[in-house]
DNA sequence: GAACAAAATTAGAATAATTCTATTTATTTC
DNA sequence: GAAATAAATAGAATTATTCTAATTTTGTTC
């Protein structure tokens, strides 16, 4: 098959993705390329079930395997994070920059929290002598803040 | 059935146990006496799973849902806590004072990081205007100390 | 630039983690 | 101490994830 789909994915990221594979001897599919531009799009923290969805628009035929296998090669080149919370299926992140996560119990939204150079190595320091950390999660359950809904 | 099992729960935990039950209403069953039991004999954060086998060796006939179900239980009582890690299945810890986890990529194993009330703080300095956590979930990956093994 | 070999990708089927629901057991009330 | 009510239980079902065999793509040789 040779037809091109559009995957709406801008330059910028296109290329983004198209490096990181390149290093890492992998190639980038139609079904990779929109998988990434499905998670850039609506930043919402989707589970794969989600972005599988979401991606049968574009390619109606993909299964959620294949969804798993892009899913897990964007999180080997470190263009997308995985996010643990509760016994609840994966969710899948886009921004790269260091953050924690903040779930919140009412609406079940999942929103970013930014974290500097300062405060990720100050959670660092947690850590006894002769442990080191290539990833580090924190995430938040609780409240956000109250939005102006009727009663 | 009234055939008095032992499941070895020492009297301070025991003790604890009933409290936070009866705070809510509930009562201290054999299984969910014995699954506290055995969480607080060997502290290598098991999953549900694991948690099932060394039950079953008191409670021979224990089905693993109600494994699940006491573990809830448990942690509504506020005195087991969830691990979220990867996509690996849950694991549960006794460990009430506020502490995170370090999960060693070579090991597998899963230690505990003390936060005292200075760090624990510090983290929730994190938070955004307008957002307040109840829990608060922190892990790391990585390598732990070197053990002295052959090769 | 076809034929072949090797590597990579894909998806249906299988497995494993968790939850549901109907049943059983225990407690409270009269 | 029976009936009513509440709680606990476990087999069956569901859902999240992984496996494996088949297909597709790419690289090499002639
Ligand atoms: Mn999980
Ligand atoms: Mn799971
Ligand atoms: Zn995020
Ligand atoms: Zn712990």
């Amino acid at each position: 098959m040779k037809e091109e789909v559009n995957t709406s994915l801008p330059e910028t990221e296109r290329n983004r993705l198209k490096h990181a594979l390149k290093c890492r001897n992998l190639r980038p599919t139609r079904q990779r390329t929109c998988v990434y531009g499905v998670i850039l799009e609506k930043r919402d923290h989707p589970t794969a079930d989600d972005i599988h969805l979401r991606v049968r628009k574009k390619l109606p035929s993909i299964s959620l395997a294949t969804i798993y296998n892009c899913l897990d090669t964007l999180v080997e080149c470190e263009l997308v994070k995985q996010v643990h919370l509760d016994r609840a299926p994966t969710r899948f992140c886009p921004n790269r920059t260091p953050h924690a996560h903040f779930h919140c119990r009412d609406s079940g939204k999942v929103y970013d929290v930014s974290l500097d150079d300062e405060r990720l190595s100050a959670i660092e320091q947690f850590l006894p002598h002769g442990f080191t950390a290539d990833t580090i999660e924190l995430s938040f359950l609780g409240r956000g803040p109250v939005t102006n809904t009727i009663s």
